[in-house]
DNA sequence: AAAACGCTGACGTGGCGTTAGGGTTC
DNA sequence: GGAACCCTAACGCCACGTCAGCGTTT
């Protein structure tokens, strides 16, 4: 019976992430799931926190960075709050492209060696 | 007096990378710097690989697929080789293509999370 | 003799993976 | 009673960062 818990492994399943990974979490203070006996509970204030966690994984965003970040979110979005996320969502803005932009000149760099690399076997002798 | 090889610092300077890194690569057998005493010289193959040690890197290899890839170049690009380049190439920029997408995407959410938090501070009270 | 540069060795980091060695539940 | 699931504790991995403590060169 799951009231609306999820037991360890449907959490697992739900975010498509390891056994480990979820320890791992808890461990270092982003997850506090409940505890029936020693078995763990994940209600919805989990599932939030852990959608945001790895949304947040996905940008760059450090894993001691997504704690001070749910650590502000707890104290509602005050005006600086939002202030605070603006700014720092234009950095990691701007980072990503960056990236992205170096991702598009790799790409072009590999293709122009596999490229080279089809015309040394042509040039080959045997 | 530079012969043509590079002194320690003028390798980190050149390819833009600290001592421990240099260090890293010479411990792990991707460099094989010249000794003269204790101190390290590098001359054009260390200048080559580490070329394309960095290069690799910002593809995503790891340091490992390119010590294997280094023992390939040695014995020269014979038609197998070239194959096999053409072939892991091939995966590499697909896998590239997936990633550049998947940051397309990041940056799309997080600018609508960043909009999303501009509407929220205009829509509060005080 | 002080500043700049180098060396080795070893422990720390982040984000988990991976055993080892058990307990609990169907 | 065995298979599936859970637990904790602890070591391993990669690509270095960082620090200690010492030697060499200018």
């Amino acid at each position: 019976m799951s009231d609306h818990f999820l037991s360890f492994k449907e959490m697992c399943e739900r975010f498509a992430v390891t056994p480990r990974t979820l320890r791992h979490y808890e461990q270092i203070e982003l997850l506090a799931p409940e505890r029936r006996g020693r078995a763990r509970f994940y209600g919805p204030r989990e599932l939030a926190r852990m959608t945001l966690i790895l949304r947040g994984r996905r940008f760059g965003f450090t894993l001691e960075e997504m704690r001070q970040w749910l650590l502000m979110y707890q104290e509602k979005g005050s005006r600086a709050q939002l202030q605070t996320f603006v700014t720092i969502a234009d950095d990691r803005i701007a980072a990503l492209q960056d990236r992205a932009q170096a991702l598009q000149d790799d790409i072009s760099d590999l293709r122009a060696l596999r490229e080279q690399a089809m015309q040394d076997m042509l040039n080959l002798p045997n």
